[in-house]
DNA sequence: AGGCGATGTAAATTAATGTCAAATGTTTTA
DNA sequence: TAAAACATTTGACATTAATTTACATCGCCT
């Protein structure tokens, strides 16, 4: 599932673009204000951001400035002035990849999120060596069935669907399966430990550190 | 050179957006009909396409449905019609990249050209030798991958983000990874070594100590 | 020449991860 | 409901990697 952050002041604005998005089997995360945004771009692993201008404590501007200096994210830039100066700025000088003037229909916010995952999506590798049945909670490697447990079964989905990618142990606890913030860190890598060992079960001839490679210091990524 | 193909009938509109883009070091094509630019599409190697919807031989929403089948060219929507359904059927339902809305500067056609072919970071900056790449904590040197621990990639990836200024040890070492202040000096020389030991591995031909320049005295700075 | 920093090597220290097994929690089943 | 089966978490310990320190030597700059 595509994970879009949502940076918008206006309380019934940003409810119901994230209703019709959740319609549309995204999931979202709302912010009112750059800072929090900011910080949670950090730290999660956010597909897109729709972006509000006129933000409480900074200019949506500055926080794609910011955004910039770290990731290619995707922004769509959201503003009630129809300024074609302002749009040139964002879209040409700061890196925008959208921009919509309000008022505007959450469809509108949908298609222009749509438009702009396409395109990630067709550069992702399409014959993964995975894929995942949500419905049955299954994956397939090498189109055999993986007996995963739940906890497995989370972990190894965000992976695939975000793959060449660190994820930190913090964000997996965190945001994958709810742990209470500030456990064990070691529970992660027994979950890893047996994923790989049920690739491994599969497919006797292939290198599970490989497939999921452990970055020192930060996390786990699956390399595609 | 990226290579632009404009369909569009007006004449007057295609000239002063093809001047424009050509200014900016693109080249163009332009065609006054859907079904010359399809057959142009197929037999050319085209980046972007700037599609008018109202063509004289058919819509240009059936050029961009044509042009979707066989491929994932940018296609930019020019449209007279400020009609929020078409846009949400042109960019959710067609494919389409981009939408713009008549009338417009030509340099706003550029904005939103530049921002669909804006690929990443990396080629942002084609004269560095370096390239990072946040999501795997990586760094790229001459299209490389740096094997770097991580106090290398944070030191390294520091220099690059502000290079040809000089990073006194003191600096590096309490902004970079916290260690306790008074701690030896030296540490960061043998960081240092072993990132240019590192660049070195890939480029033979390189002279580290160039790239990373001591500033005796003073500290390391990295120079583009 | 003298001093500062670079380099090479190595060892010691510290930290992160892997591994395993036991303990705990949860669900299924008889 | 109790036992069994399975899933998850935790802690102890082993293993591996990263970092720091140390020291000997070399070379450059003033």
């Amino acid at each position: 599932m595509q994970h879009i952050l949502i940076v918008e002041d206006d309380r019934t604005i940003a409810e119901s673009i994230a209703f019709i998005l959740e319609q549309d089997s995204f999931s979202c995360q709302w912010f009112d204000n750059g800072t929090d945004a900011l910080d949670y771009v950090e730290n999660n692993a956010v597909d897109l951001m729709l972006l509000d201008v006129g933000l409480p404590d900074m200019s949506g501007f500055d926080v794609l400035r910011k955004v910039r200096v770290k990731s290619d994210l995707p922004v769509v830039i959201i503003t009630a002035r129809d300024d074609e100066s302002d749009q040139v700025l964002a879209l040409e000088g700061l890196g925008a990849n959208g921009y919509i003037t309000k008022p505007f229909s959450p469809r509108l916010v949908v298609a222009h999120v749509r438009s702009q995952l396409r395109r990630s999506r067709t550069d992702k590798n399409p014959e993964s060596k995975f894929s995942i049945n949500q419905d049955m909670q299954k994956i397939l490697f090498h189109n055999q069935e993986l007996a995963l447990t739940q906890t497995e079964f989370k972990i190894l989905s965000h992976l695939i669907q975000h793959p060449n990618r660190v994820h930190t142990r913090e964000y997996l606890m965190n945001n994958i399966w709810d742990k209470p913030k500030g456990s064990d860190k070691k529970t992660i890598n027994t979950h890893i430990k047996s994923i790989r060992k049920r690739l491994k079960e599969i497919d006797e001839s292939c290198d599970p550190q490989k497939l999921i490679l452990t970055n020192r210091g930060i996390g786990y990524s699956l390399i595609e």
